[in-house]
Parts: structure tokens; C-alpha cells; sequence
DNA sequence: TTTT
DNA sequence: TTTT
């Protein structure tokens, strides 16, 4: 079956980078994505659509994007389900990026202090 | 900014068409859309995605697809939230669609006893 | 059957509009589109993509865009044929736009002399 | 930059393997996508993409399908040129295949007689 | 609250 | 929990 995703929007935070269990790098953004026309007030709406990178497309979001950037998605949508502490039933919707493209005008790196310990090299850029 | 899916997968169910209290034809139907590779497990995966359909879109659908029919659609991520009735914020997201296509290869059409009575005609097809 | 675009690169020349005899705005546009891998000799190649803008789509881009602006088209693949004067046949792809999106940081508005003259007065924005 | 595209549409023959200088396996396939709107005519009109398969995608596509087979196909568009005996320049575009999908309802496998003899063994299914 |  |  078919699933592709293309999205382009703005970071709504500076992106963070954890760690799985297993050590796999792994980054969960949210992309504002405004839409092409205004709505019934005259409005643009935005949808703010959840995003899971992996591995070097984590790190590398993490090392030069913050809050406000704009980048390309491309990915497919994926759905999971599972039980909160009431037993009830949360249904999750997300886009898992195969790739991910910078496309701010100046995507400047950050200068964050702890860059020299990050846990793993980021190599590619 | 940009915001494209495609999708091909089967329906869950056989569709429903409702009416907005405007008037409106709208579906709200789930695709299965099985991947493409085999999970750790040795398993196929699949995502259950929720899409809205309206008007024609929307009727051809009922009309033309049941349980089970492959469909192919195009349009958009969507979010939205709500507040439940615990005052908890809920976060929902689904796809748009602009344009769906009937792939499996004999879409016949159905034989439901209340057809001639559905509220909007069905053109196009 | 599903036949769906979408591109992000930049203008290779500033657009220009025509006229059709019908009196249709069109823009014939190339995009070039890097890509994000290198080749075995280190390069990043890119693919020069031919694209075709209809009325306000056309219109507004030959307003707000120029060689260099990074815009984003959705839309699809077309082909067709034709016999050139010496009887052999050339076939042509390009991409059809339904939507344009201009990506560029700062998409200053051109100020070119004939912008008073022009054919069709460019609405929506 | 951002390049991705969607197709599914009929094989206009069957597919051959052809195996390039270094050994690679290639096809290269005509996908016939109809339209999903009638022209000025009343007719449906169909455009022929040109797309090049590589490796394991290509394998199977010649062994699971043959004319007529409906596939679905995600990749990006490839522009390149050369120079035709008479000095011309010959400008091409396809797309290059990501990932194909099988959506014809009843993929029969195909019987070659030559099928024990493939050059690369087809794994994966 | 899932399709083949 | 939202970006410009």
C-alpha cells in the first residue's frame, strides 16, 4: 500500500534529542503548517502536525534547527494506540520523516554549550 | 506552506455518508494502509488512517465502496483539538481529501434497499 | 489513477507570463531541485524540472518571484507528443501546478516598469 | 530541496530486465495514468510516464507483473541530456523509483521459461 | 477500535 | 504544548 507524506512548515520549539533504550537517537518535533487560504472569518489557519525523526535526521534537525525554522518532511503517516493509567484507549497519529531538508534562508548553527558531550557524533551534516 | 498525502489502503468498513447540519454530505472513513516491510517480529504493520471526505467525493464513496475496497486519496493533514466533557484537551488528527480513487478492480457498485431514498444525488460518479 | 507532485527548488530565470489565444495566463517555469545525496564523485547534481503555471498561480508568481526564489509547487506529471518540422516526434514532460508556494525568506516584491501594463490585474496574493 | 513523487497506473507491456555494464539489474517502464477529470472533448486523457526501476525493485516488477498491471510507485523526477549522433540536445525526464507496489487484485505470477535462469535471484518478494 |  |  501507499503512504507518503510531504510537509513543509516551522518548527513550534527549539527540537530536543533523546536517547532510546537501545541508544537509537530519536527527535519528536511538532511542524506549524499554515494552509493556502483563508477560512470563513477570513483567517489562515495552521495545523500543527507531530513529527518522529530518527537517528542522523534527529541529530542533525537538533544541531541546526531551533524554533522557527523552516524545514521539509517527507515520510509516511503512522498510527499507534495504547491504554493511559485510566484504561482508556489513546489513539496517536504522527508523520515518521525518511528525510528531512532545511530550508530557512540562514539555518545558523546553534552554539549550544554542551555540544562538544552530545552523546553521538553527527557526522553527515 | 505544504501539506500533501497519498494514500492507497482499503477501507475498514463500509462507509457512512452524514450530513452537517448545513446540509453538507461528509464520510468519515479509515483506510488500512499495510506497510511495506516486515517488523522485528517478521510481522507486516498496519496503519489505520481517519480520513474526511465531503460532498461529492463523499457520496461517490458511499455509493461506489465497501469493506474492503481499495482506495486511493489525496489531500491534507489535518489537527484539531476539543475539549471532552472532563474538560481534558483532546488532539485529533485525520486527512482531508481532495480527490479519492477507486482501485480495487470490480468496485461493483452496491445494492442498498435505501438508495433511491439518499438525500443528495450522486452526478458524477 | 494517482498522479501527484510535489517540489521544492529555486526559479532558474525570472518568469514571465503569457498569454494564450484564449486570453489564459501561463507561466513556463524551470525549477532546479538539488538533491540530498552526492554522487560517487562527492557532487550534488540537480534536476532542472520544467513546470507549468496556469492564470493567478502564473500570475502571481511572475509578480512576487525571481531567478533564485525558492518556491514549492504540488501538482502533476503531464506528457504529450508533437511532430517538429522535420516529422520526428519529440516527447515533452513537464509538471503541471495546481498550487505554488513562495518559500524564500525575503520574496521582495520586483518593481519593473512595465508592472502598471500588465495583462491581468494579480488579486489574491 | 524537495523532489517526491506519486504514480499508480497500468504497465503499457511487459517489463524487461536489462543489467547494466557494472552488473546492476534496471527496468525501465511506461505507466499509463488516466486522468481523473474529462477534457473539453468529454474524453478522459491518459499521460505515459517513463520511470527507471533499480535493483530488487526491478527484479520483481519483471518477475510479479506484466502489461496491464496496476502498480503504484514513489520516488522523484530525474532530468538529465546528451547529445543525439546529429549534435542535438536531447533533454529526458523520468522518475526514479523509490518503492513499487503491486495493486493489480490477482498479480499472477508470471511463467518464464527462462525464470531459473534470472540473472540475480529475486529474494524479498 | 479496524482491512486483505 | 504551538510557528512567522
Amino acid at each position: 500500500m501507499i503512504n507518503q507524506v510531504t510537509l513543509v512548515g516551522r518548527l513550534t520549539k527549539d527540537p530536543e534529542l533523546k536517547i532510546t533504550q537501545d541508544g537509537t537517537a530519536v527527535a519528536n518535533v511538532t511542524l506549524a503548517v499554515s494552509r493556502n487560504y483563508r477560512n470563513s472569518n477570513g483567517e489562515i489557519e495552521t495545523d500543527f502536525v507531530q513529527c518522529t525523526l530518527w537517528r542522523k535526521t534527529a541529530e542533525n534537525t537538533v544541531q541546526y534547527c531551533r524554533k522557527g525554522t523552516i524545514i521539509g518532511i517527507t515520510g509516511r503517516i503512522q498510527t499507534r494506540s495504547y491504554e493511559n493509567h485510566e484504561g482508556r484507549k489513546i489513539y496517536v497519529t504522527d508523520v515518521v520523516a525518511d528525510n528531512v531538508r532545511f530550508l530557512s534562508s540562514k539555518p545558523q548553527e546553534k552554539e549550544k554549550e554542551e555540544k562538544s558531550e552530545k552523546p553521538i557524533a553527527a557526522g553527515q551534516a
